[in-house]
DNA sequence: TTAGTTTCCTGGTATATACCAGAAAAAGAG
DNA sequence: CTCTTTTTCTGGTATATACCAGGAAACTAA
């Protein structure tokens, strides 16, 4: 399966380190497609003993795919290969649950949490509420076929939909909204940023703390211009792509 | 200078992992202030001598630090404090060069290279011409304060803009096609990615193979609803924050 | 068959050591 | 005072070893 490996001529004199040979190796075997989309890699142990280096040297090599991109590692289950990307349109505020369903892709969601509780004065001012107003809260994890792709926190406030949380989460907050409450999106304003995870956001992913992620925030408009909902999603960096429109300004 | 390395009570026994102990002193120290944005961090060695840890550790240590984007590394200088992101709205399709410029924020650009090349299937496709057809392409980093922020490699239609590159590309494009070739720009589509960076990327930036980035794909269309343009930047992940505006589909 | 236990394998943490290459500062020569 | 050489400091690469904690599979007893 992974022979590739032990073909490389390490005799070789050469100036490139020894794990980034590993490396190139792999990426090979994996453009290749010798090593599928969520297949194993070997172990940190059988690459050492294969390619005759130290333990340490076989590691690097794989966080350095890591870094990549390439490979992904759950907790001490073992390291594997990451999936294509997942695009993400944020021009068009449809929610990805919607977005993906009627593309025939399955995108489960499980909720981790729901509360109300009370807006901190950070969410507040982005609301343009009053700290301590109250709000929905609620914690949810996005998969496809079985893998979290990302995880989700939403602030909504409470005062515009009564029982809000009474309602099954498991499918677009806006489509939810608009059914069940009358409140029509209008638009929202997006940020992106790379950020390592926290614990918490790497447990509910299932991976390894201080993993590469992509932060989304989005702040919600409603048609009357005020700002109702607050979500931070948090992506695994390797598997999204987010695509955009820019509009040129005309009187620049 | 760094006392708090000193005080950390490293008897206490626990649970969590020495080297996280650090990174978790450091960036107390960081987003306290006593250190300041790029501010040298001390080095693996003396970080190991007096948190009695082996230079491994220490090591570790730093690199968890720079996966979530407080420390930057180069090469063999040391490692540095980052500044706070820089945010760029790609939804106003201004160059962030006449942006930064108009708020004060000097950019600085260095042009790496510039060339007349032929179309490879790839960019031919994106920009809808035929391979083979000529481009102008150039490679661009861009700097604030002196320090790289990101670098941008454009391929520009040919025949829209003679002579192209006899102009001085240490400004915004979109306004030089704008002032020289009466092109107009109408809109464009844009897609984030996070990535490791290649050798060269690394480079032109100064910094360490496989820092983690974020790359911005660019395609420019003019009035007439044609791709004129293509531009792919590489940005320094912990240094960048992009906005965007979402406008709701009514029709959905 | 099933439920529980044991064993093996995974990555995670940690040490101590060694040498290299490049950047920068210190020392020396003119 | 400036230019050159040397020394020191930085991270980068690499080895060999050790123990731990949790996942998974195999084995074992009901």
């Amino acid at each position: 399966m992974f022979e590739d490996l032990m073909q490389f001529p390490k005799t070789e004199v050469s100036t490139t380190p020894q794990y980034r040979q590993i490396v190139n190796s792999i990426r090979k075997d994996i453009s290749a497609g010798v090593l599928k989309e969520h297949a194993p890699l070997p172990s940190e142990r059988i690459i050492a003993e294969r390619q005759k280096v130290s333990r340490m040297t076989a590691r690097r090599a794989l966080e350095t795919l890591e870094l990549e991109g390439l490979v992904y590692s759950e907790k001490r289950r073992g390291r594997f290969v990451s999936p294509p990307r997942l695009t993400y349109d944020i021009s068009s505020m449809v929610s990805l649950a919607a977005h993906t369903q009627e593309h025939g892709n399955s995108l489960e969601i499980n909720v981790i949490s729901s509360a109300i509780t009370d807006a901190n004065a950070h969410v507040a001012s982005l609301l343009g509420i009053l700290p301590g107003t109250q709000l929905y809260q609620y914690t949810r994890v996005f998969r496809s076929k079985g893998h979290a792709i990302f995880v989700e926190t939403e602030y909504v406030v409470a005062s515009v939909c009564p029982n809000f949380l009474s309602h099954n989460l498991q499918q677009s907050t806006m489509k939810l909204l608009e059914n069940h409450h009358n409140i029509k999106t209008q638009h929202g304003d997006v940020k992106i940023r790379m950020r390592g995870m926290s614990a918490v956001e790497a447990q509910w992913l299932g991976l390894q703390e201080n993993h590469a992620g992509i932060e989304l925030e989005q702040l919600v408009y409603d048609t009357n211009n005020r700002p109702f909902c607050l979500g931070y999603q948090m992506w695994r960096g390797e598997l999204a792509e987010f695509s955009a429109r820019a509009i040129v300004n005309q009187n620049d």
